[in-house]
DNA sequence: TTTT
DNA sequence: TTTT
């Protein structure tokens, strides 16, 4: 039956993209990210409260991460949740809930204006890039 | 820091919600739903995967959802992620991902047809009730 | 510069999907989709207001417009806001939003309970026909 | 029945909002505010085209658009279409399509970097001003 | 009328 | 681990 899985996100990364590198010839980039409340609590003061998300990226949008985004940079991810299990070291079933990205896109910022941009010459190639992505979507539902 | 955290789910309830009401007046309804993905593996043979979303509503949404929501209803919620921390029984820290309702719709027939409306009077009061719930903001920062 | 424009709609057709082919082979169906909101006057009076949206939907989206969507069916339509002009019979410019579909999916039903669905091979065909289209993405972008 | 009717964009504001005080106590900020959408035309030459909003902001929202959104700012905006209907000059029957404002959000830059803020005591106020604003709900459902 |  |  028809379903909708979406999920939007404003917020800064927590980390440089650790991009990986599959058999089978996929490629994936996990980041974290992080987005904030703000509320009242019993007392009246004002609290903050952080909320961390696990970020994955497939094949070209992987790419892009790894090329594009970097810790501090305020990103627009659209996506959807996904929860997988693994096992931990004691052999214990554990579950994760990752975002699946299917859209970043740059916020905020110049591209040129990137952290660890190096030189001159790279700077305008970034500058000139596009600053949201997508993902390919035929790419865009092989299991995983 | 401005930032967002928004989920879209449209699916089904995977039970009737389950309601608790804490130690300070809050109330809390859990319920788990289920939206489908489609994609053909490497064979080509389409394949189906489940996603299962944990829901707590809190509050008012979780009266109406203890009152409206049964299991198999198509629904609409509307909310943020949140992540949070407990013990397990061998005292080992572990996580669980939410999604906090924000708003939550019936979807797809009248919510007269509620699978467990118990006689006339009722649910031609039912039919009469919106199908839409938003929580009420200002209760809805507070800390938990 | 990075940007979004996304729009998310559930509601009911206000009737059959027009559908006209252009010359250069693309295609688009065309139809209207109403949304209600509620709330009370000054007097208290609960008040609902109907809001109609023009939904456009091109090439592949619009075969399957044309095919399974109906009058009265309650859809999920995700798209992008899209302003036009053009001109009346006084010659005048005018303006008409639209929404252009990225994603449509049905909602509260089987599609094989279609109300124009003619016969039992037809009807089990669209039983098993996806229930969520999405616009082929290469497509999404040409000038229109 | 239920329905939904959610827009979320991310662009610049074209100009600074005007603010008009309605009899009745009401307030009301409209500004516009671009998106950008690129595509490749049929020689394949990139093309970008960009789609103006009408953004209406009412009540407490209004007074917040006033007081921290200036030309030019990266903002994100979520509220719902609206169509309305005036006479224009020559007593026509015109329509205007708006997205009535439910959250915004100052994205990509300290608050107190706005334009116009206009000296130092000022702008350590805004600097310490909350950067995401909300409708208040109650007031969210006026007739207008 | 924004931004790159 | 981000940002303000």
């Amino acid at each position: 039956m028809a379903s909708v899985n979406k999920v939007i996100l404003i917020g800064h990364l927590g980390k440089d993209p650790e991009v990986r590198h599959l058999e089978g010839g996929n490629s994936v980039a996990n980041f974290t990210m992080a987005t904030n409340e703000y509320f009242k609590d019993k007392q009246g003061t004002r609290v903050e409260r952080t909320e961390w998300h696990n970020i994955s990226a497939w094949r070209g949008l992987a790419e892009l991460a790894e090329k594009y985004l970097r810790k501090g940079q305020q990103v627009y991810v659209e996506g959807r949740i996904r929860t997988r299990q693994y096992q931990d070291k004691e052999n214990q079933t554990r579950y994760i809930t990752e975002i699946v990205a299917d859209e970043i896109s740059l916020l905020g910022q110049r591209p040129g204006a990137a952290p660890t941009t190096p030189a001159t010459a790279d700077a305008s190639a970034v500058a000139e890039a596009p600053v949201t992505f997508r993902q390919e979507p035929e790419l865009d539902q092989l299991p995983f």
